[in-house]
DNA sequence: GCAAAAGTGTTAGACCTACACCCATGA
DNA sequence: TCATGGGTGTAGGTCTAACACTTTTGC
């Protein structure tokens, strides 16, 4: 059965970011099928008849990775004729956050079929996933300049240092200690819980949380 | 036949902006067709089968209006199941400017069935085109403020005048001469033509010139 | 000479950047 | 007591924002 003029297959994909190993990880999967059989790629799937974008976006995640409640966004649409081999397929990209705090356990089953990799050295992809990371990567480090989407990579409870190292590895170079925090606090969305982080040989950091954990906003 | 499961129709649709009378206005075209036949909407159409995102974009704007050559760029991609009446219908949205030195005489056969409406005062819409203006405007606005796209609303040559005329209109916020003139020549993206621009009963402007006419830069 | 838009600099305050030391803890 | 990372303030420079008058032209 041909398909039909100007309709397309149409699918969606997410490039969820982590931070493992102090290094912005993007979270993979092996490809089950033709084309691009047992090559990693981004999580993702086809949009079902009566589906949302995001809410495929949502589903095919959760159901390849078991991941849900992460910030998500859409990216950019990629729909080259031939960006699949065997017939064309438009893909709806996303990105989504995962807290590194929430890494703990999950996905360390099923090992050979997920991965994290370092953003700055992927394995072969297929389709043009390697361009959407980098897409993702580019847009989640601007964002971190005009919004505060930095905080939806943090835990509930977190240190303003934790803070500035996700930011740092994020952006690719180092920030001043002093200025980072004036800028943060400048922003009077996060509060002091009350409580500290105690973790080796030295003094405690005071633990934060956001005012309102889901909001990212435009800031300057 | 059926439309087989995860397939969609797709379409894109294109909000040109340029500038008229003093205000911020997009191009509409009166629907020929159920659903929504007679309303206004915005140009668009379904992607053919081997066909770009963008080319499908850059050929209806062609097709429906005469429109060519103009800064053209995705915005978002909207689909919701339910935002065509009839089928499930997926549109990736993009945006255009048309300097408005090209409105003369342009688009002016047919007025019945093309428009220009400001942003501000837009007509009923069909589907959700009101949602993608809305975006679109918002959109540009923020990126004049950290990109060279403004200058893509300006003819070949153009007076510092009427590019900050142009930003005043998008911003909705009246700008300082001196600063906005101070700011513009510090992106040393444009140079003087020489030649000067004569209107009423007073002192020429000079006429500048973009050094790369197609280029967008980031700025800051 | 008058009306209308073009063109031009300076100053005060805000903001950003660079920078170094003491503190609290566990071992 | 030592090693480790947490935590803090200031000063200089840069950038931004506010502000008013002179110039050139056509009528």
């Amino acid at each position: 059965m041909p398909i039909p003029k100007a309709t397309a297959v149409l699918a969606t994909n997410v490039v969820v970011f982590t931070i493992r190993d102090e290094r912005l990880v993007a979270l993979l999967v092996r490809r089950p099928r033709k084309p691009f059989a047992g090559v990693w790629s981004l999580p993702g799937g086809l949009v079902g008849d009566d589906e949302g974008l995001e809410d495929c976006a949502v589903r095919t995640l959760r159901d390849q990775t078991g991941l849900k409640g992460l910030y998500l966004e859409q990216l950019y649409t990629f729909g080259n004729p031939d960006r699949d081999p065997r017939t064309r397929v438009v893909t709806v990209a996303h990105f989504a956050l995962l807290p590194p705090a929430r890494l703990n356990g999950e996905l360390d089953d099923l090992p050979d079929q997920r991965c994290w990799a370092p953003v700055d050295a992927l394995p072969d992809l297929a389709f043009d996933h390697d361009r959407i990371v980098a897409m993702a990567h580019q847009r989640l480090a601007s964002k971190l300049e005009y919004s505060t989407i930095g905080f939806q990579l943090m835990g509930e409870r977190f240190t303003l240092s934790e803070l500035q190292q996700v930011h740092e590895i994020i952006l690719g170079e180092p920030l001043d200690k002093r200025n980072f925090r004036k800028r943060v606090r400048s922003l009077h969305c996060i509060e002091e819980t009350g409580d500290w982080y105690r973790a080796g040989n030295h003094r405690p950091a005071r633990l934060y949380r956001l005012k309102q954990p889901g909001a990212v906003e435009y800031i300057k």
